[in-house]
Order: structure tokens, then C-alpha cells, then sequence
DNA sequence: AGCACTTGTTGAAACGTTTCACCACCGTGT
DNA sequence: ACACGGTGGTGAAACGTTTCAACAAGTGCT
């Protein structure tokens, strides 16, 4: 593999001038700046980052450790992160834990061995021993999609009670007696939170309120669910669905039994993904800026990781429910 | 930053003796070693991989240069990918070029000064200045879902040709005389082969063929590319999708303007992602086995990374129609 | 001619690892 | 008493950059 030494050799300057050639190029006369240009093409040479970086100390990629890629929610978030970071001239590598705690603490010890400039995360896991160890490591980090204290480190999330409490009032104010709520693994914040937030509309407004957990976020672990709503008796005439995946299977498993939507059963998603504007029935679903949740924290992110870092943020939006067909008005 | 001669200082040992610990524990004496783990831990000890790397020579990285991520097909690859690299203990980082070519240029050229592993690539532009830098680079490179010649590198796609005429033929096959294929840029090697394998089979069949160039393979083009079918006179009764986003985007258009799916217009798409059998009207699709070809393509290239590196391969899949509610045979 | 700048180039140190030849020590068999 | 092999540890070189003090050569001013 050609290095420095051998563009240096072959142009017939020190190695001091190629690398000013590759950084400087201003501080190099034009003559000597073009002949070792031309080397460097003529034998195909690249730079080899992990020397710059061994001596500059630091990267120049940020990471972001997604939970789930195949959830577009997700995929936006990334979208949004990528813009704000290459127009700073940043490139951004994405990891997906796949909401495996394993894979997680893999790639967060991959990343702290890299050095990577900064980090996004929208973990699993923040109290595992990986998480600890990352923490320990010193690379700056942005929570996405989760709030953690201001004391450990910035975050930009969505007001996830809220949005459980803004499906459930939707609910109950479409005539709903009875709701089911098909939950993702109470290990993730965010179900928590939609799941505090469902129980503090419902608590004491006299509807009742059936839980399901669903072992994953995901279409296949939503027909699952579905499965045993329809299970049910009584049944629930509606239910929210911790996610839009879990909707959409939900929905599936409904059409697939014949069971009318919203007739016999209304549904409301979360996250309002693409995909559920454009579903069997076009599913009601509580909306999350997702693009806008991953540009802000790439944003912050980046200053942190600035000589002058600001102050620590929690930024936290607000979601909006977006009415459709499958919680449409009964008359 | 603590580095390992801190913790060889504090632990009373040699910085080769830590080295040891980190790397070949056997070879050293429990005792020191256990010695040694404590101070690490203590000093929450992270090595340097960038010092690793330099010199070792070769990274313990894999990139997957994506096309787009906001097609669930991608990721179904990518979970591919990841699935064969983790089973070997390889981390795979995800890059996301969204067609764009200055986006893929940056993400290369990257990939070259990390000196990864190797990179898994589904280019928007084989031919340009950044792709001729990568090849020169020297870093092992497989082609996922776009055939290369042999003597390039090894690749693992999807007969497009085969998958267009699957398509054609079948709305043929359903009676349809005038078919709209909505086609996207044809700066893409798959689109232009879907578009072959369709002309194969409509050339001579005296079925009259519209095409539509949509300005990208998202839904929003497929809206757009839809409103411009509807606008055509004689308009088409049927049409075929490059992908199922736009075949979803054309579903919505339909959708939005009173056209009934399949009576007045049938749609195919291509890819057969989760979302296509949960649409509004159930799509028939093109399937392409998106998590093999990930896990193949993955599996080719840690082997041509590994010391005796097998031959290069071409391994091309053949895809499969899948009939839904949006083709239902008229009566 | 002598001086003070400016411009362009160089050589060497430093970054944090891994690796490897070498050394010190101990127990064992002669 | 000696050589021997094995075990555990050391010290220094090497990896490919960047950076910076130092220097050489040229330019303009007195």
C-alpha cells in the first residue's frame, strides 16, 4: 500500500511537504504543489486515516446507534442527522442495535475503540455495563429520542406521555368503552412513557383498558397481537398501538379475520411513518418530527464536540395526533 | 485520555505485559493479569484502535454503502449483512449514499482513508472518479444487487431482466392491451434492466407500452408519476412499478382520484416489501430475496478478506411474482 | 553591502499500539 | 555444580501520519 514516504520519494520532496500538499496546500508553491499532486494521482495514494487520527487525537465521524433501522420512524431520524452533519462536512456511519442488547454494547465498544467524534444514541439499554463503559470513555454524546437527565447528557425527544395520552383521549372521545393497548417491550422508555401516558387518561374516566405486550416493534409481533386481541372477549372496539409496525400487523391481523376497521375495531398507530397514510385502511397515528428529532440532535451533537462547547439541552417536541380513516366517527 | 501506559504505570508492569493481557491473556501469569484488569478497569481503560490499526495494517470494519435506506428493501439487505458479519465477530457500519453521488463520492472516499475491511457496495455511479479512486485503493469491495463483470469483482443481484418480463407478463397474461411502466432514473443499472426484461416481452406482443420516468424510487415520485398517468389519454390499464415505493406513491395518486385498483387501473410493483401486502390495495409484487442477498454478498467478502481468498463469484438469484388483490384477474 | 522580512522546504518528534528478540528466574534431571 | 527448558516479563522498533522549530533562499529597503 503506497504511504507518504513513497509520494515523497517519487516526487522528490520531504514527506513534510506531501502532507502539506494534503492540508496546507496554500502554504506550498504552485510548482511543487501541482508535481506532487500529480504523484499522489499517479500512484494512487490515500491517506491513511488511522495514522491522522492516531496523531490529531480525533475523528472526524460521528456515529449513530439506532435501535431499529427497519423502522422508517427510525430511517428519518437518520435522514435528518445525515443532512445536519455533512453540511458541516461530517459523515456519519449508522449502526443499527436492532434493539438487541448485545449487538448495543458491540457496537458502543466498537465505537469508543474508534474514537468516533461523537455519538448518537437511542439505546436499549442505558444502564448496562456497556453503556457504563462508554460513558466512562469520554466520546461526547446526544441522547435521540430519549430524555435523560441534563446532569449526564443532552437529549432531543418527543413528549412520548403525552402522545399516549393524545391516542387515548382520541379514543375515548370517539365513543370508546373499551381499548386495547398493544405495548413494545417495557424495557424501552418510550413504551413506558406511552403506556403512563394512556393510563392517565384512562385512569378513572371509566373505560377499561386491556394491555397486550408485543415482543417486538415490528409488523410480524403486531398480527401476534392482533391475534389475541381477537382472542378476546369481551374485545376491545379499539386499540393503540405502541408503534405503527405493531398498527399495520394489527390491521392485518383484523382484515385477515374479517374483522372490520374502525367499525369493529379502531386503531391508532404511532409515529405516522409513510407507510400508514397508505395502509389497507389509512391508520390514525400519533406524529413524531422525526427527521427534524435527528438534524437537532446531530446539531447539538456537533457544537459539543466544538472547542467552545454550549450548555447542555433537553430539547423535548411535542407530538401531534393525525386523524384517518381507521378511527373514523361512528354515527 | 488514559492510555495502556497509564495502566501499565499504575499496574507496576511493562506496557507489553498490558498489551499481553488485552490480546493473548494466556500468556500471562494470573495473577498480573488479574492485576492488570483491575487497574484497567479501574481507569476505565479503552484501547485505541486507530493506534491498533496502524500497526496492524487492516481494520476489523465492514462498511455497507447503501443506495437508500428509505427503502425497506435496503434494509432488509443490510440486516442481511449484518448477520452474516456479527456470526464472525466483524462489525458492519451502514452508509447511506440516497443516490446521490456526491453523498456516495464522500462516503468512498472515507471508506479508502479507514481502510475498512472491506465494503459491500450498491453504487449509484460505477463509473465515476470516486469509484476509479476506491478500485485503486486496494480494499476488497462485493457488488450487492448489481451484476459486475468478473473480472471487476464478485457480485450477488437479482436477475432484473427476469424480474421485469416476470411483471410484463403478467399483466399480459391478465388482459391488459396498454400497460404504463413507471420507470425510475435510468442512470440505475436495475432500472434499466427491469425496463429490458419489460420491452423483451411487449415488443411484438401488440401490446402498446407508456413509459414514465420518475425523478426518484420514492413514494412521493410514484404520486407524482401517478398524476401524470391519470393524465394520459388514452390512459393505460394497467402499470408497472420499478419498485414498490412508487408503485405505492401511483396507489395513493389512484386512491386520491376515484380510480378503482385493480378495475381501472392493476399495479405491480417490485421488491414485495413487507409494506406492499399491507397497502391500501394489496400489491403484487416482484419479490427479490433482499436478506440473503445481503447475508451472501457479506458472507463473499469476509472469505475474499480472509487469507487465501476463494475465486470471485457472480452469484445472481431469481426473483418471483408475487399476485396480490392490486392485479385480481378481471371476469 | 547589510539587514529584515517573506516564502518554501526540511527533518525529527510524537501519537498509542503490537510484536518480537531477548533476558531473568526457577525447577529438574544429570 | 551444571546445563536445560519453560514461564513470565521487558524494552525498543515500527506503523503512517501531522506538526513545528529551524533553515535556506530570495526580495526589498536603507
Amino acid at each position: 500500500m503506497v504511504g507518504i514516504k513513497d509520494v515523497a520519494k517519487r516526487a522528490g520532496v520531504s514527506i513534510g511537504t506531501v502532507s502539506n500538499v494534503v492540508n496546507r496546500p496554500h502554504v506550498v508553491a504552485t510548482a511543487t504543489r501541482n508535481r506532487v499532486l500529480s504523484v499522489i494521482q499517479e500512484l494512487g495514494y490515500v491517506r491513511d486515516e488511522s495514522a491522522r487520527q492516531l496523531r490529531a487525537g480525533r475523528s472526524r465521524i460521528m456515529a449513530l446507534l439506532v435501535l431499529d433501522l427497519g423502522n422508517p420512524f427510525f430511517v428519518d431520524v437518520a435522514r435528518g442527522a445525515e443532512e445536519a452533519a455533512h453540511s458541516q462536512g461530517i459523515n456519519i456511519i449508522t449502526c443499527n442495535s436492532g434493539q438487541r442488547v448485545e449487538t448495543e454494547a458491540s457496537y458502543l465498544a466498537m465505537l469508543a475503540e474508534q474514537r468516533v467524534r461523537g455519538v448518537l444514541l437511542s439505546p436499549v439499554d442505558t444502564g448496562g455495563d456497556a453503556m457504563q463503559a462508554f460513558r466512562r470513555s469520554g466520546i461526547p454524546y446526544v441522547f435521540v429520542d430519549r430524555k435523560v437527565p441534563a446532569d449526564e447528557a443532552s437529549s432531543v425527544s418527543v413528549d412520548d406521555v403525552a402522545g399516549g395520552a393524545l391516542a387515548a383521549r382520541h379514543l375515548l372521545e370517539t365513543g370508546h368503552g373499551h381499548i386495547g393497548f398493544v405495548n413494545g417491550p417495557t424495557i424501552l422508555t418510550q413504551c413506558r412513557d406511552r403506556d403512563a401516558g394512556v393510563r392517565s387518561v384512562l385512569t378513572g374516566s371509566g373505560a377499561h383498558l386491556s394491555g397486550v405486550e408485543a415482543v417486538g416493534l415490528d409488523v410480524a409481533s403486531g398480527r401476534d397481537a392482533g391475534a389475541r386481541l381477537l382472542g378476546m372477549s369481551p374485545r376491545p372496539t379499539a386499540v393503540f398501538c405502541a408503534n405503527d409496525l405493531l398498527a399495520l400487523g394489527v390491521l392485518q391481523a383484523m382484515v385477515g379475520a374479517g374483522v372490520r376497521v374502525p367499525d369493529e375495531m379502531a386503531i391508532v398507530g404511532y409515529d405516522d411513518i409513510e407507510f400508514a397514510g397508505a395502509a389497507a385502511v389509512p391508520l390514525t397515528s400519533v406524529r413524531q418530527p422525526a427527521f427534524r428529532l435527528g438534524r437537532t440532535a446531530a446539531e447539538q451533537l456537533l457544537a459539543e464536540t466544538e472547542e467552545n462547547p454550549p450548555p447542555r439541552r433537553q430539547e423535548v417536541f411535542t407530538p401531534e395526533l393525525v386523524v384517518r380513516e381507521s378511527t373514523r366517527v361512528r354515527r
